[in-house]
DNA sequence: CGCCAGGCTTCTA
DNA sequence: TAGAAGCATGGC
């Protein structure tokens, strides 16, 4: 566990000797796109159906618009906190150019999102960027997510199922529109089970999601990875597969295998962010 | 104007 | 069965 204490001061959740955290690095490192910076050291979203702002102070985290029985019950789990990564990080500690990686940004966590909020907006991610993303997630929660304090929810698959691509022109999806349909439709059936996806083998779990129209390989692993904490599965895009071939051309060291997920998240956001490092990249 | 963006589907040889 | 083209949209 990577915190020390939790209370409830003066209307605000406070979280105290918490570790390997920094809610900038977390929250903006490519992995959820419903975050905005409002301030120095501050950040918003909704998860869950839940509205945050999260502040870090020098000793301590502020959650404020949260009350401690939703920490226990939803921002612990959402964050990881439960999962010692002083552990994880002195195992990727032995391995070179992981060690730069967490000196880098030593700060991340992999996020427990909601499965179909991972699945949906990772849909919306292909040949994408970020700050795109981000504004497609925005107007469908807008457009179709319901009005909660602090903002929209995420539109749940069983809202989306019934509409056509028309009513999703507003999101400006472009191509993808149908892939979000065709998502909704088969999870709100039944036809595709996410809460199955947890104890699947892994390979049974990926094909599980392809049967969805404009999912493939990519989009499976990060819904596995960023909304099932499927933490051994690792989204190869363009990025990874220039890490892979410059850094690790015979695959991830063994001992890292049943966390190669949370590793590929540092390097990520080590590569794509650190000149020093992605400077050896070759495009793939 | 052309190029690119946390890919996937479809077409082609 | 591998490899390239096409795909919507928007920032640069």
């Amino acid at each position: 566990m990577d915190y020390e204490g939790v209370m409830f001061e003066r209307g605000n959740t406070v979280l105290y000797g918490f570790r390997n955290f920094d809610p900038g690095e977390t929250l903006d490192c490519g992995q959820s796109f419903r975050w905005v910076k409002t301030a120095e050291n501050t950040y918003e979203g909704i998860a869950f159906r839940k509205y945050l702002s999260i502040s870090l102070e020098t000793d301590k985290l502020i959650l404020r618009g949260t009350t401690l029985d939703d920490f226990n019950h939803i921002w612990r789990d959402y964050f990881d906190f439960g999962r010692d990564y002083g552990e994880i990080k002195s195992i990727f500690n032995g391995d070179e150019t992981l060690s730069k990686a967490i000196s880098f940004t030593g700060g991340i966590r992999v996020l427990r999102q909601e499965p179909w909020e991972a699945l949906c907006t990772f849909i919306l991610s292909q040949n994408n960027n970020i700050p795109r993303i981000k504004g497609l997630v925005q107007r469908l929660c807008e457009c179709f997510g319901e009005m909660i304090t602090g903002g929209f929810a995420f539109p749940p698959p069983e809202r989306l199922a019934g509409l056509n691509i028309e009513d999703l022109a507003p999101v400006r999806a472009g191509f993808r529109a149908k892939y979000i349909l065709d998502a909704a439709r088969k999870v709100a059936s039944g036809e595709v089970d996410l809460g199955s996806l947890y104890t699947m083998l892994m390979y049974e779990a990926k094909a599980e999601l392809m049967k969805i129209h404009g999912v493939g390989p990519k989009v499976a692993d990060c819904t596995l990875l960023y909304g099932l904490g499927r933490v051994e599965c690792v989204p190869m895009d363009v990025w990874m597969k220039r890490v892979m071939s410059a850094f690790y051309p015979n695959g991830f060291p063994g001992e890292i295998a049943h966390i190669a997920g949370i590793a590929q998240q540092y390097l990520f956001h080590y590569m794509r962010t650190c000149d020093d490092a992605s400077h050896v990249l070759t495009v793939v």
